[in-house]
RNA sequence: CGCGGGGUGGAGCAGUCUGGAAGCUCAUCGGGCUCAUAACCCGAAGGUCACAGGUUCAAAUCCUGUCCCCGCUACCA
């Protein structure tokens, strides 16, 4: 019998930084998807990678002073190494630096180009030269440059953009007609509102700003855009060949089945993929589930500084099934969920070392105090035993096809919630049974021995079923029970364990209680550890803190010459007007006066000033810093703020009035 | 009026589509048990289901309005 396939992906780790906590999670679900998957008797195929192309990258690199290829290769190897210390079950580990991931994306970008998809167009304006800026006709005043005053000229700049209207029909007809391409359903509300009804604007897919990424072969200068080339990892991995020759991983695979993602990432992978998809002429990815973030609590936690939490950081602590355990757990399925340290020992105590470690210690023991280890099923209860018997066995035999239900939804953490029932119910059965009772009369052997046997069966049935989410644990458990992994498809029969079969004569502990105060201090120390590496790599001078204040840790950059100061332009400047930008929530609008001419400068400080306080003040200014165009309006130049680890801010000034249009230097 | 989600006993959540005695996990208190990892089982206290109106025999649930939180978007230069 052919097995069905499963193909599914996370997405690639950027690989500027080490991935956290909440990164982990994504992995970690889609491995739990992917075991499931496979007990079902799905052939899966399960790849996951890094995203490592990028101007983010390339600057990464330079300030640690390496070529980028050798930054990626150390970054990629630390997320892989994460993955596998965390037992990701990937099939495929897909890095974009790959060459043939490369040359396909080269093609990829020639042949839509050569189809009329990618058109090479402009950012196109008129150009100030002295600004060094675009503007647009509505900008201006008086038809002249709205900074300076000057005259402006048309320019332009060259540009390959991707036609993504020509497709946005298409695309607005598959997602209403295919309600679990995009889930959760909330975030299907979001893209069709947001970009899809509006209008696609169509998309610059090439960048001249930067060289790390994969160059636009037949144009010199431009490199790919980071996420035609990132989305692409989905099918070079399976041998897509752009010019139709796929290798035969392709045929079988594609189109994916689950594409995991975070929520911040849904609309890539709900507008800008599956156009490039409709482009290629393939077939759409089945659904794309973009799950929650999973926070770091807050408050409780008063004793760490740190502010990121490592999955590696939480195994060294817990041990890896219970990082697992936990971090699936507190996800719900639409919003974001949160891990902290006292919240994980909270889990851990209460559901594995309390109710499962300690009702498979239980019954293992037990089996030996009772029967020597020999586990039988004489069958033997009265009337009203029986139904309680009956009740167990139906809860055990119906568990896969409930959890089954939460999972195809991808409810991953209601599924497990469904199991500890099964072994709270276990828990509640042996006080109901009373075995301790039954095991002093010596008429009541049999039943005694069909209470085990019941207590045996319902936590290997469960121990197969926790599996996917605790994959050692899982395995521990059927060890000491004395049995064998069994294929999903039987796990709604009860009665499988063998008669007389053996557990173990010593049962192992599974799960360790954990002192809440031990751990808190375990997890200060590691926190402060990882602060002693930052600061060990920090080479400006601390500054002395006011009492009260948290010492922050500092990031530092690498040094630069004083020809690089030397080109950034900092002045005086008053602010004259200020006023709320009405479509956005943070920025302020500041008219700025420098010298004898006024700049417009936005700033994202709403929730620190009113416009009204903002007036009169006298403000340092980053002042030829190259105008952009945010909210809808051009800054030509940038507030400098200070900013703490919570993320306030607060606006730098000289400690006199200096007139405006003074050096800063 | 940009879009979306949320406000339910001390904490975290379910229930809302398909109105009909307010539920789960944890924490607190009391009791039981002793096979077990001071664990397990039972019971109790604790909520005017954000607020204000409306529909209805009946509203956490449907309608209208208000307040607050969060996410996304807006190149927070």
């Amino acid at each position: 019998m052919d097995k069905k396939k499963y193909y599914m992906t996370t997405a690639i780790a950027y690989t500027s930084a080490k991935p956290h906590i909440g990164n982990s999670y994504e992995v970690i679900m889609a491995d739990a998807i992917a075991r499931f998957k496979r007990r079902e008797g799905y052939d899966v195929f399960f790849q996951t990678g890094t995203d490592e192309h990028g101007q983010k990258i390339e600057e990464k690199a330079r300030a640690a002073g390496q070529d980028p290829q050798a930054y990626v290769d150390g970054v990629a190897k630390v997320v892989r190494d994460l993955c596998d210390l965390l037992d990701i079950s990937y099939d495929k580990f897909m890095r974009t630096t790959d060459p043939y991931h490369k040359e396909q994306v080269q093609k990829i970008f020639k042949k839509l180009y050569d189809q009329g998809d990618i058109y090479l167009g402009a950012y196109e304006g008129l150009y100030c030269t002295p600004c060094e800026s675009f503007w647009t006709q509505g900008q201006l005043v008086d038809g002249c440059c709205p900074s300076c005053g000057g005259p402006v000229t048309p320019a332009k700049e060259e540009a390959y953009f991707f036609a993504m209207s020509k497709y946005a029909d298409r695309l607005i007809a598959h997602i209403e007609s295919h309600p679990e391409f995009i889930l959760p359903p909330s975030r299907k509300n979001e893209m069709m509102n947001n970009f899809l009804l509006p209008g696609l604007q169509d998309l610059c897919v090439s960048r001249t700003s930067f060289t790390w990424g994969i160059p636009v072969d037949f144009a010199p200068g431009h490199v790919v855009y980071v996420w035609l080339d990132a989305l692409t990892n989905y099918i070079t991995g399976i041998e897509f060949d752009a010019e139709g020759q796929h290798g035969p991983a392709y045929g079988q695979w594609w189109p994916a089945d689950l594409h995991l993602i975070g929520k911040d990432i849904v609309r890539f992978h709900t507008i800008y993929w599956p156009i490039f998809l409709m482009a290629l002429g393939q077939e759409l990815p089945a659904t794309v589930f973009g799950h929650p973030w999973l926070l770091q609590g807050e408050g409780k936690m008063s004793k760490s500084k740190g502010n990121v939490i490592y999955a590696d950081q939480m195994v060294d602590v817990f041990g890896l099934d219970p990082v697992r355990y936990c971090v699936l757990r507190e996800m719900p399925y639409d919003h974001d969920g949160s891990i902290g340290w006292e919240l994980a020992v909270e889990r851990i105590n209460g559901d594995l070392a309390n109710t499962l470690g300690n009702l498979v210690s239980r019954t293992v023991a037990m089996s030996n105090k009772y029967f020597g280890g020999t586990v039988r099923n004489p069958g033997a209860a009265g009337p009203e035993e029986a139904l309680l018997d009956r009740e167990l066995e139906e809860m055990a035999s119906s568990m896969y096809d409930k959890m089954r239900e939460k999972m195809d939804a991808y409810k991953v953490a209601e599924a497990m919630e469904l199991l500890m029932g099964l072994f709270r119910r276990c828990n509640k059965y042996i006080d109901e049974t009373t075995p301790w009772i039954l095991a002093k009369d010596p008429e009541k052997q049999d039943r005694l021995a069909t209470v085990l046997y019941h207590l045996v069966e319902c936590v290997a049935i469960g121990a197969n079923l926790l599996e996917p989410f605790m994959p050692r644990s899982a395995a521990k458990i059927l060890e000491q029970l004395g049995d064998a992994p069994r294929e999903y498809g039987q796990l709604g029969q009860f009665g499988l364990y063998a008669q007389g079969g053996k557990v173990a004569e010593q049962g192992e502990i599974l799960f360790a209680r954990l002192e809440r105060e031990a751990v808190l201090e375990r997890a200060e120390k590691i926190l402060g550890l990882s602060g002693a590496e930052a600061a060990e790599q920090e080479q400006a001078e601390a500054v002395a803190p006011l009492a009260e204040e948290k010492t922050q840790a500092v990031e530092a950059k690498p040094s630069i010459p004083y020809g690089d100061f030397a080109k950034l332009q900092f002045l005086v400047g008053e602010i004259l007007e200020c006023k709320e930008v009405p479509k956005s929530k943070k920025l302020l609008c500041s008219q700025v006066r420098i010298g004898d001419k006024t700049k417009q400068i936005l700033s994202g400080i709403k929730a620190y000033y009113s416009p009204e306080e903002m007036v009169g003040k006298r403000v340092m200014v980053l002042a030829n810093l190259e105008p952009v165009k945010m909210a809808g309006l051009w800054s030509e130049g940038m507030l400098l703020c200070a900013e703490d680890a919570e993320g306030n801010l607060c606006l730098v000034a000289p400690e006199q009035p200096m007139p405006p249009g003074s050096v800063i230097c």
